[in-house]
DNA sequence: CACAAATATTAGTAGTTGACCATATGCGTG
DNA sequence: CACGCATATGGTCAACTACTAATATTTGTG
């Protein structure tokens, strides 16, 4: 009965590796195909250090998969439950009454993004 | 443009809500339908004053709602899309190689408990 | 092998947040 | 209005994490 709460953790932990805007970003980036870490930063607006800090939890997180191509290191999405995810949060986001119409315009329009823009 | 940055925050501020295992123990007790304050902290396991602080969390998200009963205040879910997002993440978990037996049935559980549970 | 480019890692720091204890507030009862 | 129960809140501390700068590692080129 105690493992359930090892998966209310493994869960939690799971929301948590999203709950970053930085790793949005990223993974936002990769939506469209996979891009080495130099264009990740540059996209995401991130420094070096940072995106490749992401890039790897991502990895590890079993979110993204990567492949070395000579000097550079290649990431793409590889959980195909990610856009679902994401899609979900911004309409339920959208909905609320207490959102701004820029806002719930960004959200309904990153919610089309992820719907059609991989794969 | 700025607007996305503020996009990115508003999801991940949801899910940061979600990647936090008390408060999905709470939400998991609240899936069968409302219940008060002394009976979300019995069946979740958490000090009265913590059940009261990530109740109020919840509540501010948008993700329950509550009202009074005389001395007792009834929380319920509101949010549609708790359960579906749960419901993936157990799915998109249970599916990783590295998890364990047990875990992954855990997690198949918890979806099965989510998929029937509420109304 | 020396060098440069791309990526990963380490150490230090600041900001955030959850748990805990104590206390305050709201509500029903006498 | 005094009291008790249910809930909310304030203060403090510890743990966690993202960011930065510096350095290490890997790869391609000459």
């Amino acid at each position: 009965m105690n493992e359930l709460n090892k998966v209310f953790e493994s869960v939690a932990e799971y929301f948590g590796m999203l709950a970053e805007p930085s790793r949005l970003k990223i993974l936002h980036c990769l939506c469209n195909g996979e891009l080495p870490v130099n264009e990740v930063m540059e996209k995401a607006g991130l420094a070096q250090a940072n995106a490749s800090r992401h890039l790897n939890l991502l990895y590890r997180a079993g979110v993204v998969d990567r492949r070395r191509d000579g000097a550079q290191v290649l990431y793409r999405i590889v959980d195909p439950n990610f856009a679902d995810l994401c899609r979900t949060v911004c309409v339920s986001i959208a909905s609320r009454s207490d959102v701004g119409t820029p806002r719930r315009e960004g959200l309904l329009k990153l919610e089309q993004e992820l719907g059609s823009g991989h794969d």
